[in-house]
DNA sequence: TTGTATGCAAAAGGTTTGCAATGAT
DNA sequence: ATCATTGCAAACCTTTTGCATACAA
């Protein structure tokens, strides 16, 4: 991500923790910066290890926290992924993914042409929409060649 | 799920036992038939809890296991939520889902409307797409209420 | 100064693995 | 008879919690 949108996305943090009348602690910009660098979803975990390359000493528990509390800002959301640890993106616009079935990879697609779906209304029961994305399921270049080769998968 | 429908699954799960050439147990058959009677994407240690209802004794150990082979042999899917805990599907049909943030329930929508989208080839690099989903995130009714009176969530 | 966030340690929750015994074909 | 699966126990990975301290406003 160039410079440019990280100052944005770091303006964004702010206005929201005032907004939200919580600090802005270092932590949270240190997070949110690692986060916004990323394309893949990562896991809180991976985080932590880019976090503490800029801010040594920051706790796997407060990431964990941040993570949460960038979420309750709006600043990111929760990645639906088929795999048991939770992963993150950075981007809250509607956009799509190509979700690897071999190694869980998950991979952003924008589509202009998938932007504008419509929800048939009377079936929703009373569920409220906030939004919604389309996932993609496959087998990503990587693991076809894996495929292929008869090599294991090592995610 | 109608008692027909059971049988019809259970026939399947044999043919796909042959044909991948590995033993009809009857641990995959219960397995296989507490998933099949929920619509609500249990994971695994909830299935445990009913799986053992009819057969007791069965190990946590197994139920992972089998229910990775279910995926396997392409009787269930694992569905994607942004929760950490791997949820299962027996529905391998095309189908969509209601995700809710608040208690991450996820409701299955069938609307035909959606089961045509067209993905812009040019945009998937390689990928090699098998099926996809919709996934409509938002607040389901019950949230919503407890949003109302203020309520905390309790799943 | 006040209230929230952080770090630590420990617990809790979810999943996987090695191995001996069992079971399906 | 043969080979895969099961059950158990332990390890492993991911996430949450309680509490004292540190920090932002």
């Amino acid at each position: 991500m160039p410079v440019s949108q990280q100052a944005t996305r770091l303006g964004e943090l702010e206005a929201a923790c005032r907004r939200h009348g919580v600090p802005l602690t270092v932590q949270r910009r240190v997070v949110l910066d690692a986060l916004s660098r990323r394309t893949d979803h990562p896991t809180a975990d991976q985080l932590l290890v880019d976090v503490r390359t800029h801010l040594p000493g920051v706790s796997r528990t407060t990431v964990y926290r941040v993570l949460e509390t960038l979420v309750r800002l709006g600043l990111a959301v929760k990645t639906c992924t088929p795999g048991s640890a939770v992963r993150f993106d950075p981007r809250t616009e509607r956009h799509h993914h190509l979700v690897c079935l071999g190694c869980e990879r998950v991979i952003d697609l924008h589509a202009p042409s998938l932007d504008r779906l419509r929800l048939p209304a009377a079936r929703t029961g009373g569920f409220e929409v906030s939004d919604y994305s389309v996932h993609f399921r496959g087998t990503c270049p990587d693991c076809r060649r894996r495929a292929r080769t008869g090599t294991r998968r090592s995610r």
